[in-house]
DNA sequence: TGCAATACATCATATTATGATGTATTATTG
DNA sequence: CAATAATACATCATAATATGATGTATTGCA
């Protein structure tokens, strides 16, 4: 069984393969990032992204380093060796979720004829 | 954005689109159903299937009929109108999830070289 | 006879995305 | 130049829902 984890959220996976493509990222920038890519059909909220990145960097798989902007502090979130280590599994997970999917609903059947 | 149910669960969709394949199930019937077709994979517990069958009778989208084998009860399921008029749109948007999911996973960059 | 499978159900709990709210800076535009 | 939008962080109450635990009862099999 696919853990609840995978089954509830995509946010944790998303961070994660992002930081692996980039090497280090600010909360912004990944929300803008994400709604590029997804063109504007995944818009993540603060309110889901910042305690996200507070409880992956609590765990031990992000570190933070705060950087003065102007006057404007940018904090930027990069993989540990452990979040490193997380990053396959997590996308493996994924993917094979993405398939199960296609178990379910695919074209074998048409819903409707 | 995605609904906030899409993100949660696919455990609606996936009781419509059987339903729509099926004419009626009985809820023992569909964790079987699911089990087999996701190679044991995707397991619907009691606890999340109840529930959700309840509601979605409660809001008219599925009626039952228990019909007594032996002296077991069996309480088949099919769909209204109402929910035959959701299949087609709930399995719409988890295809395009899905293929929203290829946008951000997809093997353009892998995620360790 | 006892265990596994069948078949229903409810409820407390845990998880987590969202919306609301707050603060503050910087850039743009009328 | 003033107002607004965008940038950038954060917290908290709420809502939604899958799970695990628990319960009842029948049926089939070893």
């Amino acid at each position: 069984m696919y853990s609840r984890e995978l089954l509830k959220g995509i946010l944790k996976p998303i961070i994660l393969k992002l930081l692996s493509e980039h090497d280090k990222m600010y909360g912004y920038e990944i929300v803008q990032h994400v709604k590029e890519k997804t063109e504007g059909k995944v818009l993540i909220k603060e309110g889901s992204l910042y305690p996200t990145l507070h409880s992956l960097t609590k765990e031990g798989y992000l570190t933070t380093e705060s950087v003065l902007v102007g006057n404007r502090t940018r904090k930027y979130y990069s993989l540990t060796k452990e979040g490193t280590g997380l990053v396959v599994p997590a996308l493996n997970e994924l993917i094979d979720f993405q398939a199960t999917l296609g178990l379910l609903f695919g074209k074998e059947k048409p819903a409707v004829s």
